[in-house]
RNA sequence: GGCGGUGUAGCUCAGUGGUUAGAGCGAGCGGCUCAUAACCGCUAGGUCGGGGGUUCAAAUCCCUUCACCGCCA
């Protein structure tokens, strides 16, 4: 078997890990997973972004180090990989002593080759982005188009890399015979793009910011992406003494993939690629892009408030419900939609019914019927045989093919055939007539073993559900060789443990609408308390819901204080309506009777009235509560009494 | 505006010239009762976005049109 390098990107330690991170790393894992299980020398390979601006920034805000606010980043990475049994081999942080060797080689050997130039590098700068934009690409305003902030006119003296210099060299690489992108789709977009011509970009930025200096160049900073992107490389030792991981993961003859989304596709599929030519060096045999989760339909960002951090869902159901849906659901490359329903359906058809019945079918049956054992009889001639070799068949080159969805459906056609294949047979009524008898036996077990295969090919994408199926079966703890799906290893006359349910069923609609104990954890989860469906969800509301609230202008036509009371006061204002209307509100600390007449405020104009010392409230005017102090709100300029506020 | 993609049963999708267009989920009916109200069987009548063309024959090839998405400008 040959080598087998795979990467995720690394993640900007400016947020938390949330469903994306958590797609890309998990698809990895199941990767690196399966080719170590058939065999392949496996080096697994993640880590984070630590250097630009917006790290330091975030860090000034907390009165922080920069450093440490990555650090604080990073520790809540390694919580999540763990708690989501993510296998990498290797973490690597930007920030790191090795890390910085890597970049100073690769600038090292990208300089040998001529390929920089010194030149003036204008436009207008986001210090978000970090990017330069052209006049037409900026929002009016000059604003990022990315962030939508102020961008700032720069021009300075930068490192130039001669990209343009390798658009022949990329085009060749994307038409070899093993496609260099893949999905297609994509690669069609890359080709097209370095057809329309590439231009030099600039790889250093001036001043001393939060990044490595450049070789040779006081006063700069090597452009986070000829830095981040090195980060594949300085983990296998690029640079240092020891080359030894380098020479066998990095080599023409392994497969070497960067796993990534199809938002930095272009650095990885143009960029990337072409510093490795210069620096004399193999590119990476494929940069397999992944599509975009949806929540409910629509894009996820963080001005929507949209973000799905799964760990509710984590914490009720386990890591490796989770692990299973994203790679079922998802068709790899394109985009799919998350939502809590398709979740519930897949946890409840396919884990409960189809996987966890199926087991607890066949061990109660055999408890029963072979007393507490797994039958003595096996059985190599039956209809299950050539399922089970089709089954593994289809789940191997579906696999191989980033298709994870189709491995598992052909997998889950092997349950089925096995649920088939036991009302054909009917055991259970075959004990009642005729005892524990030979073909009870090979019937029992014919079962168990399309379970076990089943299972074992499952384990990549679920592997400590495969492993505790596999013990409660009988079988071995965990399976590292690939020959053991064929058939016939389920063990003879062994004691079976009483099954306890692994993904017992979701009461969907007590789930779906926040109901307390709708979903009992899986197993003996180590936090049993049932959880609200995730709160992202649950604290949004719908514009049909906002607009139930009718705000409206009004003018403040009296005021008076309330006799005996420290805050409130009694406002008869104008809503544009036939009568006037009584406020009683709780400013009078801050505001006095005379400021407030004349004044226009908002009012939420259909609240139920209240009565407070004893006058009518009919409406809330609106104001921003700092510390509990009001401050009224009003409009930008005069506008008529009534008018909708929205 | 240019290039590319998608549009197939309620939902998610498979199907690139050839018998009555398929799967899973959901729904309905029936069966079974070993199993986590699970499992098994049957049913569901979708003008394969619209129109035109090529062909003995098209969801599958060509042209055109509409809608949505991506990349680029």
């Amino acid at each position: 078997m040959g080598t087998f390098y795979i990467s995720t990107p690394i993640y900007y330690v400016n947020d938390l890990p949330h469903i994306g991170h958590i797609y890309t790393t998990v698809v990895a894992d199941v990767v690196a997973r399966y080719r170590r299980f058939i065999g392949d020398d496996v080096f697994f390979l993640t880590g984070t972004d630590e250097h630009g601006q917006s790290i330091m920034k975030a860090a000034e805000r907390l009165g922080i180090e920069p450093q440490e606010q990555a650090d604080r980043v990073v520790s809540r990475y390694h919580e999540h990989w763990k708690t989501l049994g993510i296998s990498h081999d290797d973490f690597v942080r930007t920030t790191e002593a090795r890390h910085r060797v890597a970049v100073e080689e690769m600038v090292r050997r990208i300089e040998a080759s001529g390929d920089f130039y010194t030149d003036l590098h204008e436009g207008w700068y986001c210090s978000s982005c970090e990017s330069f934009y052209t006049e037409r690409e900026l929002l009016p305003g000059h604003r990022c188009p990315t962030h939508e902030s102020e961008t700032e006119w720069q021009s300075e003296e930068n490192v130039f890399f001669r990209l343009s210099k390798y658009q022949d060299r990329l085009l060749e690489l994307y038409a070899g015979e093993t496609p260099f992108v893949i999905p297609p789709s994509r690669a069609n977009e890359v080709r097209s793009f370095v057809e329309g011509g590439l231009k030099d970009i600039s790889v250093s930025r001036a001043g001393l910011g939060w990044g490595i200096p450049f070789p040779g160049r006081e006063n700069e900073v090597v452009y986070v992406w000829l830095d981040a992107l090195t980060n594949y490389l300085s983990a296998l030792g690029l640079g240092s003494d020891d080359a030894s991981k380098l020479d066998r993961y990095w080599h023409e003859g392994g497969t070497r993939i960067n796993l990534i989304g199809k938002d930095i596709l272009r650095f990885h599929a143009i960029w990337w690629p072409a510093f490795l030519m210069s620096a004399g060096l193999p590119v990476p045999s494929t940069v397999a892009i992944h599509g975009w989760w949806l929540r409910d339909d629509k894009k996820i960002s963080k001005s929507v408030g949209n973000i799905v951090r799964p760990d509710e869902l984590i914490e009720t159901f386990g890591p490796d419900a989770l692990r299973y849906f994203l790679l079922r659901e998802m068709v790899f490359g394109q985009d799919a939609s998350f939502s809590d329903e398709a979740f519930v359906d897949r946890f409840n058809s396919d884990l409960a019914n189809d996987l966890g019945n199926t087991v607890s079918r066949l061990v109660k049956l055999s408890r029963s019927s072979f007393d507490g054992k797994t039958p003595p009889e096996a059985c190599s001639d039956n209809p299950l045989i050539a399922a089970a070799e089709s089954a593994v068949a289809g789940y191997h080159e579906a696999m191989g093919e980033f298709a994870f969805n189709r491995a598992l459906a052909s997998l889950w056609k092997l349950l089925s055939e096995t649920n088939q294949y036991l009302v054909a047979r009917e055991p259970w009524k075959l004990v009642k007539s005729e005892g524990p008898s030979a073909s009870v036996s090979r019937i029992l077990w014919n079962g168990l073993e399309a379970v076990r295969i089943v299972t074992t090919a499952l384990s990549p994408v679920m592997p400590t559900t495969a492993a505790s199926i596999l013990a409660a079966i009988g079988g071995d703890a965990v399976p590292v060789e690939r020959d053991t799906l064929a058939w016939g290893r389920t063990p003879l006359d062994q004691p079976l443990a009483e099954p306890v349910p692994l993904f017992p069923r979701i009461d969907k609609a007590a789930f779906l609408s926040g109901e307390e104990g709708a979903a009992a954890p899986p197993k003996a989860a180590a936090s049993p308390a049932p959880k609200q469906a995730p709160a992202q969800e649950s604290d949004m509301i719908t514009i049909e819901e906002f607009f139930k609230t009718q705000l409206k202008m009004a003018t403040i036509l009296t005021a008076e204080r309330i006799e005996g009371t420290d805050k409130l006061v009694k406002l008869m204002v104008d809503l544009g309506e036939e009568s006037e209307r009584t406020l009683v509100a709780g400013i009078a600390e801050q505001y006095s009777a005379e400021e407030l007449v004349g004044r226009q405020i908002a009012v939420v104009a259909n609240l139920k009235p209240a009565k407070l010392r004893g006058v009518e409230s009919q409406g809330m005017l609106l104001a921003a509560s700092v510390d509990g102090k009001p401050v009224l709100l009003g409009p930008d300029s005069q506008v008529p009494n009534g008018t909708p506020v929205k």
